[in-house]
DNA sequence: TCATAATTGTGATGTTTGTCACACAATAGA
DNA sequence: TCTATTGTGTGACAAACATCACAATTATGA
């Protein structure tokens, strides 16, 4: 049995063997190959995935067809439609494998059991939640104050992992910027 | 005694009238005048504010000296720079009057005292934060699929009353454009 | 392995947006 | 009320970035 869950939510509170097993039955191991969709836009979004290996992104597309990454989810990032899973509606975006990937995925109703039956799991997700709120409020801030190669600077420094996992048109998809754009400014 | 708090908890739980008075307790209500800074920049984050009225702007000053707004806060809002408030370091942003205000203030220890103690305000907190968080990434979806233009409609759309509170230039600071630019989209 | 699809780089050109400059209007405080 | 401050509109120009076109390279799967 692997452990990895319990290390990731050991950072913020302590768990019993017991514990552990208890939290870990609430979840169940998927594994999805290279393109595979974990969710598809206007379907509706039942889980929210922990992601043990592989990478994801999740996608906004756009009336002109055009693809906008909102994020990449990495090895013990949490990550969904959010909004759709939280509110029960259609998703907007689709959560697509860029890698094989690996997760454990866990019910909105087993989240909402989790979170009421064991208080040290709602103190994990509300503190999962408040650190995704302050990183999407950096990513903003990012948006706000610099200019697309600054972006880029920024994402080299903070992710470089990503420039050798990711095809570079996406991360430009990330960034918000052109692929051509992107090409030119990292030279 | 204002319950305007009682009922914005009760969008999310039901509260008996002890429970909120236990609740209220953790809180100190605050007046401040136009202009007058709740959180400044470089000091400690030490509450987390409940707007009753009125009108903030929480805000990065960049390396040129210019101002970004990451959000405007009104009534029924919580705002606070998150980061500096959560991991008690200094503050990167800060957190201004627009227009004369009153808050209800928390401190960390009682936020996390409240959270610890009282099983309902966990979940409300982990409601607004997960609401947040959703709400940061609509604002970064925003910025990733539309013009300028598209995000001013927008804004005009979705929070028409800042139009009549806020001055232009501060509504181009939060859209990310030059209040030239601004001032060019509206007509 | 080979054919196809996906990805990347780069020139030419157009659009969007920022910056600077200045005039004018509105507002707030003594 | 008067004055200083703050906010707004607009022209001229520059910079950043997108789009289109095409060639070249690198994966991918039958």
């Amino acid at each position: 049995m692997s452990n990895q869950l319990r290390k990731h939510i050991e950072e913020v509170v302590a768990l019993s063997d017991d514990e552990y097993t208890f939290v870990l039955s609430h979840f169940s191991k998927e594994a999805y190959g290279k393109s595979d969709f974990l969710i598809q836009k206007g379907e509706s979004v039942n889980h929210c995935y922990y992601v043990i290996s592989g990478l994801l992104k999740l996608v906004y597309d756009d009336t002109n067809g055009k693809e906008h990454i909102t994020s990449f989810a990495m090895e013990n990032w949490w990550e969904s439609d959010f909004a759709a899973f939280f509110t029960q509606t259609k998703a907007q975006m689709s959560l697509q494998c860029i890698e094989e990937t690996h997760v454990l995925s866990i019910s909105l109703n087993n989240y909402n059991k989790l979170a009421a039956d064991f208080t040290k799991m709602e103190y994990f997700f509300l503190k999962k939640s408040n650190a995704g709120h302050i990183a999407s409020q950096r990513r903003i801030l990012s948006f706000l104050t610099s200019s697309a190669k600054e972006r880029y600077e920024q994402l080299l420094e903070q992710y470089p992992i990503l420039f050798q996992r990711v095809p570079k048109m996406l991360l430009a998809s990330y960034l918000g910027v052109s692929r051509e754009t992107l090409s030119r400014l990292s030279h």
